[in-house]
DNA sequence: TCTGGGGTCCTAGGACCC
DNA sequence: TCTGGGGTCCTAGGACCC
């Protein structure tokens, strides 16, 4: 039996969610910004309006903003779209117990039990109700394997839908720029250009022998796309979430930093932040990784502990020690990271009675952000970076 | 103004052990 | 007397995704 995947692809997600809470931004050129600052930032989605400018999202704001100077600014609500992402997760379960969130905008169904007619029934169903509950419009591509339906439905936005059989996929394949395979980056697509491999029509006459050879195991993945094969199935919709493998936080400053005690304080803020996520998800880690990237070119630099911990102090003082083998001479950066991996549960346990007092303490001004707002009590070091 | 931020996975090389 | 071979783990960096 031929399976049937159904990939569901949210319309410029957050642009068409802000659009349609906000009245006042619909049918207009919208921006949604990565971060709250017009400036220095990226676009993290825009309306279709927008798109028509030439703008895209991943492009700096401040070059959207040329091509469509009359464009509407809204920073990110991540909260928000999350919100909405969650209703629809609970939405889409009626249609199969075999479903999954791939990200925040797309979702698949497996629907290998109905016939291909009735899976397109659904596909209407979904959008229909899509539109009626939540005033957004989402693009739906049906295909026998998870990665024909994810191209297919990304190749028929907006509000598209397109069904494909078994048979129908080497055609839809073969004129397929390889760039349009999520996958094939721009690193992967200048190597398929520069050895005259354009499509995936001329992909799948490359033998799997010789793709290994050159990309080793991604050799093997090239292969089985090119054929429109893919093996990954659907997850269940109540299968339990992957615990996150690592926790980080990063910042691009508005220009590089020189000064010692400065670029500290950054790397004291990150920590202060990585703890805090580690905390309110009960984990702690053992791993610290240090980033920073500056004119003497960027750096990164990872060690392992024995001992796990979620409080910023300790990962600060990791942080430091990590930093003490960085190559550089003189300390600058223009963007930084702080990342905890080789995470684990938390565990309750304190034995000495210091350990005690300085949990409470953290977890008191935990409290108080939560209660007050981010960042209403924080280190006295840190000051330098508000 | 000249590509953000939070992730995952892969690879190659080095260290270390038997 | 001048370094085999295989396995495993760690690390730095790169590529990719949304």
């Amino acid at each position: 039996m031929e399976p049937i995947i159904l990939h569901m692809d949210m319309d410029a997600f957050f642009a068409s969610v802000e659009q349609a809470t906000t009245p006042r931004l619909a049918g207009k050129p919208l921006i949604v910004g990565s971060r709250g600052r017009k400036n220095n930032t990226v676009v993290a989605a825009c309306s279709y309006e927008a798109k028509a400018f030439g703008v895209e999202s991943g492009m700096p704001t401040w070059r959207a903003f040329k091509l469509c100077p009359h464009a509407e600014f809204v920073s990110a609500d991540s909260g928000k779209y999350l919100y909405t992402a969650h209703a629809i997760f609970e939405m889409l379960k009626r249609y199969s117990p075999q479903g999954e969130m791939a990200s925040i905008d797309e979702f698949y169904l497996d629907l290998s039990n109905d016939t291909l007619c009735a899976a397109e029934r659904i596909a209407v169903g979904i959008k229909e109700q899509i539109r009626r509950e939540f005033h957004i419009t989402c693009s739906i591509g049906i295909a026998p394997a998870k990665i024909i339906a994810k191209i297919a439905a990304k190749a028929h936005k907006p509000d598209g839908l397109v069904v494909l059989e078994e048979k129908d996929v080497p055609r839809f394949l073969e004129e397929l720029p390889v760039g349009k395979v999520p996958g094939i980056g721009p690193r992967l697509q200048e190597h398929l250009h520069g050895m005259s491999i354009f499509n995936c029509g001329q992909l799948a006459g490359l033998s799997e022998a010789f793709l290994v050879q050159r990309f080793g195991k991604a050799g093997v993945w090239l292969y089985e796309t090119a054929h429109g094969r893919d093996s990954s199935e659907v997850g269940y919709w109540a299968q339990p979430e992957l615990p996150p493998k690592s926790v980080s936080h990063s910042y691009t400053l508005e220009k590089e930093l020189y000064r010692r005690d400065a670029v500290l304080a950054w790397i004291r803020m990150l920590c202060e932040m990585v703890a805090y996520r580690l905390r309110k998800d009960s984990l702690e880690s053992r791993g610290v990784q240090l980033y920073l990237r500056g004119s003497a070119g960027a750096f990164s630099r990872q060690k392992s502990f024995t001992v796990a911990v979620s409080d910023a102090q300790a990962l600060y003082r990791r942080s430091l020690a990590i930093l003490e083998s960085f190559p550089a001479k003189r300390l600058s950066c223009r963007a930084l990271g702080v990342c905890a991996f080789s995470l684990s549960g938390a565990q309750e346990l304190c034995l000495f009675p210091e350990d005690r007092k300085q949990n409470r303490l953290i977890r008191a001004v935990d409290r108080i952000n939560e209660r007050f707002g981010e960042w209403s009590i924080y280190p006295a070091v840190i000051a330098i970076t508000r």
